[in-house]
RNA sequence: CGCGGGGUGGAGCAGUCUGGAAGCUCGUCGGGCUCAUAACCCGAAGGUCGCAGGUUCAAAUCCUGCUCCCGCAA
């Protein structure tokens, strides 16, 4: 088929690559505009841009893919159909019906659960056992379309926002491919979604981060698991931002001293006292310093039990 | 030129302001103690103090340039 493709993160690339090697015609990637990043400010293209550059496809990156101008752009390539994925822009009903097969989008859940912005993190911050990804025909609501196929992935005990995000990313990717090809063989089916649970997936943001020691163990764990790699959790000690990277909870009840206590400093650990169980601090991080497990991190500063990890 | 922190034996840090003998907590190696241990005691090895240049009798420390890493910001 002939393919216009929309994405822009890694998590795109991997479906893009696939498309390719699938043999379709990948006549244009579209993307965001190209952003100052990182230190420095320096300009980066997003990197579905950088791999249709390695496979020769044109790139187009408007800033509104809303405005007429790029309509008509989009219908000169005169393609079979589009696949969207983490494009990261809504889309009009004009480019959604401008091709005979429509819109394909692939989404990182199992709709009609997590919708929307983050689901990856979300499974794990809520603590699902499974996750997955879903192939949808496109209609104007955000992630509501009639759903074509689902892959199921399990969530592991340890996984991390960044582990899921490339094993959805992979199964993505097949799954795409799949899609097409039932919609070329007019094998396709389509499912509409039901209304619950219509749970919206909440854009994260880097305050949700800040550890609420209230909570109990199991979930902060979660949340440390499912903010990795971005846009990480974090607490407070010593005046510093102290950023978790790894923690896992251990035991129940709420214990003698108050949450967010540090309960014990042992020789390579470190035990914060949560409102309900006790969090075990396995990997951290202080601004300006590399991630370092706690034994190091406890070499170099000293802890003592009964200081308080805070919210501020 | 977005703001900021940092590069000191294998790891994590102090020392830099107020130049003047390389320090701390660990790890490693050897020995000792112990029923035993990630515990304890004794001893040892291991460092161009990120790179280059400058100032000085003397630079980890002051000045200049460079480089690498990280935090904020999306």
């Amino acid at each position: 088929m002939r393919v216009i493709f929309m994405g822009t993160p890694d998590f795109s690339v991997g479906t893009l690559e696939a498309l390719v090697a699938a043999g379709h015609d990948v006549c244009l990637a579209v993307t965001q505009p190209d952003k100052p990043r990182g230190r420095g400010k320096e300009m980066q293209f997003p990197p579905v841009k950088e791999a249709a550059l390695r496979h020769n496809i044109p790139v187009y990156q408007p800033k509104k893919i809303r405005d007429p101008q790029c309509v008509e752009e989009l219908e000169k390539y005169h393609a079979d159909n589009m696949v969207v994925i983490a494009f990261g822009q809504i889309l009009p009903k004009t480019i959604l019906d401008m091709t005979p097969y429509g819109c394909v989008n692939v989404h990182a859940s199992l709709l009609p659960k997590y919708r929307g912005a983050a689901p990856i993190q979300w499974a794990i911050i809520n603590g699902e056992t499974v996750t997955g990804v879903t192939t949808m025909q496109m209609d104007e609501g955000l992630d509501t379309g009639d759903m074509i196929m689902k892959t199921e992935v399990p969530v592991a005990e340890d996984e991390t926002g960044e582990s899921l995000h490339d094993k959805l990313a992979a199964a993505g990717a097949k799954l795409c491919v799949e899609t097409l090809e039932a919609l070329e063989n007019k094998t396709a089916t389509f499912e509409k979604q039901g209304e619950s649970p219509t749970a919206y997936a909440k854009m994260l943001t880097k305050e949700m981060g800040n550890i609420d020691w209230n909570s109990s163990a199991v979930q902060i764990e979660r949340l440390v698991r499912g903010m990795n790699s971005w846009p990480s959790a974090y607490t407070h000690w010593n005046g510093k931002v102290l950023k978790i990277w790894k923690a896992k909870a251990e035991g129940n009840g709420t214990g003698e001293a108050a949450p967010g206590t540090v309960t014990m400093v042992g020789k390579n650990e470190l035990s914060v006292q949560t409102g309900d169980g006790v969090l075990r601090v396995l990997e951290v991080q202080l601004p300006g310093k590399k991630r370092m497990d706690t034994g190091a991190f406890l070499r170099g500063n000293k802890v003592e039990p009964g200081v308080l990890f805070t919210e501020e």
